[in-house]
DNA sequence: TGAAATAATGTAACCGGTTACAGTAACCGG
DNA sequence: CCGGTTACTGTAACCGGTTACATTATTTCA
């Protein structure tokens, strides 16, 4: 026996107790069409009186609005993307949405829909790789919504994007490191495969070396997944076993730049005496390492606030942007040698 | 006008295309009741073929659940809410639930319903102070599924709490720079008003104190709020003025820490030589900071998986913790005066 | 003054699922 | 061989809102 739970009172009970219709009091709380002063106050009183509170689910399901979107994310514990979330909660809120997290767990079931998606939301802010190709291009044919973050759009799904320029900030810091600091073997930490800010870092490095007549070397290479766990293992496996000669290394991000610092201090190497290391993304811990950290800031905060703006344009039909990039910027801190003062919070 | 968006296929283009009724391709779907092979196979195909994605807000109303729970948060921004969300995570993902994440943004009019609540989720985390008393007890009485974290139930509402032990721990940090580094003019930051981890904090400090004999002196407390710029405005505004002599800062928690680290930095201060410092969390980037904070451990992730967990018993009316108080354990590093070999990651 | 516009309201058909209830066919023990 | 299960399926009434369309009363204006 199904006991229906009654206890929630629904629009019918206040009609029936204002005595007028559904559409009336539907009407009332939309505001979206006339209803006259009498009318009004005796629904006011009688759903202030029943202490009635719309069904937002049933809403819902009549205007195929959710009022909710969704963020895709490959984990949660990176501190990165503590101020990515609080830029889109800064516009979601605004809007008066409400903000659906998800992340993929390690792989997920591929033939199990996402956590997040057409079902559950009016748009999706999909983070990286956190969602393959086809998956992407099978949204933009049903005409969904979708802003791609960190990420640019594939062929046939030109969804808008928001990114930062990682090349050339990676090519000028590793540009620094050799001009300023005279450094000439500098180690690169790879980001993840197939991730595009990864991608673009390793270019930027490359192009400064090729700059400045370095022959690239495979060898001075890591795997670092932009991950303090991963680049610490890494770095420290390269140090045991015998490794050529280096005097630098870019760290792909300021997470594997922590497990590099760890490993080098590990090993007895100093930074930056012995070793210059350069981070990326300006993590807010970052001016507290030790030494503080030499990184690019990358506007995490307002990629967020860009990337949700860009879906509500999308999601009212309003023009949007077919790519922003934002701009980074080198922190020079001590990490590299420079001279440094700190900053002041 | 209005344009049905018409693109969704629904469950009944399913039962028609597979030629059996609704009934039968949702018992498919839920697998609640049998289904022949033959039509199961069919209903399977045509679910392929036509990309049929089942209609979660319809679900939801149908059913009365969301399969969401929604947690409410102060802000976004500490770091030290991603492992919270990444235990959470952990339970909600295994349940096949939604995460609905909101944060009250300062202050928020009073009038208007949490962003996340009753009517679109299953069942609330509420930390700390993110919702006001009376709020909470409303939910009570609603019968709504409720867990606190980082605070205990109000008289008329008693709901599951999670939270860390503080008081001891703060007692023992404190024990530890008077016996071992024998420190006695120590400073304390407050954290938020009212908030209870703030409050016992605060008492584990006095307890100290008193059991060695050192009066409480009110100008050794500082406002912290657990914030970093909080922190390191009032202590730096306490350096530059005319202060009483000090030789230790008990930070409140780990992003206190950081201002303090600064402003004593700034100050010309070394730690620990001239002053120790202790914070509270163990956050993340605690063992990399310069000096590495001795620190108190709190298990935020355990938190927050003991709090969904809490959270789905008493949406599936099986027994509850009345109260979950989880362990710290302090960690001796280098900012109190420790020797300190560094944490291998 | 009469036609047309406007304001205020009601009726009932949705939205896309779930499920109580009913019915049929095959199966089982005595 | 028959009453009672059990397996499978369909019909239609929900869930709690929104809204197209119809209706009536009230203005507005030529």
């Amino acid at each position: 026996m199904m006991t229906r739970r009654s206890s929630s009172v629904t629009i019918r009970d206040v009609a029936r107790q204002a005595d007028v219709s559904v559409a009336t009091v539907s009407r009332f709380i939309n505001r979206n069409a006339p209803v006259s002063q009498t009318v009004a106050r005796r629904i006011q009183e009688v759903m202030a009186a029943l202490n009635y509170v719309p069904h937002a689910t049933a809403r819902h399901l009549a205007t195929r609005r959710t009022r909710t979107i969704g963020l895709l994310l490959i984990n949660m514990h990176r501190d990165f993307f503590a101020p990515l979330i609080t830029g889109i909660e800064t516009v979601v809120d605004q809007r008066e949405y409400s903000l659906l997290v998800a992340t993929i767990r390690g792989g997920q079931r591929k033939n199990q829909p996402a956590p997040v998606g057409t079902h559950n939301t009016d748009g999706l802010l999909v983070f990286a790789d956190s969602l393959s190709d086809d998956q992407i291009i099978q949204l933009y044919q049903r005409n969904f919504p979708v802003v791609l973050i960190h990420r640019t759009a594939p062929q046939n799904a030109p969804f808008p994007c928001v990114t930062v320029e990682n090349k050339a900030a990676t090519r000028k810091s590793i540009e620094h490191l050799i001009e300023h600091h005279n450094r000439r073997r500098i180690l690169f930490m790879r980001g993840p495969l197939h991730q595009e800010d990864a991608h673009w870092r390793e270019v930027g490095y490359k192009t400064a070396l090729a700059a400045h007549g370095i022959p690239f070397d495979e060898n001075m290479v890591l795997q670092g997944d932009f991950e303090r766990e991963v680049a610490y293992a890494s770095l420290s496996h390269f140090l045991r076993n015998g490794h050529p000669q280096f005097d630098a290394v870019f760290a792909g991000d300021d997470d594997a730049a922590i497990g590099v610092l760890t490993a080098l201090k590990e090993a007895g190497l100093r930074v930056p005496e012995d070793i210059s290391v350069v981070g990326f993304d300006d993590l807010r811990l970052t001016p507290f390492l030790s030494p503080p950290l030499t990184t690019v800031r990358a506007p995490t905060e307002e990629v967020g606030r860009a990337a949700a703006e860009q879906l509500f344009h999308l999601i009212e039909h309003r023009d949007t942007e077919s790519m922003i990039l934002l701009p980074t910027e080198i922190v020079y801190r001590r990490s590299c040698g420079c001279d440094y003062s700190p900053d002041l919070l």
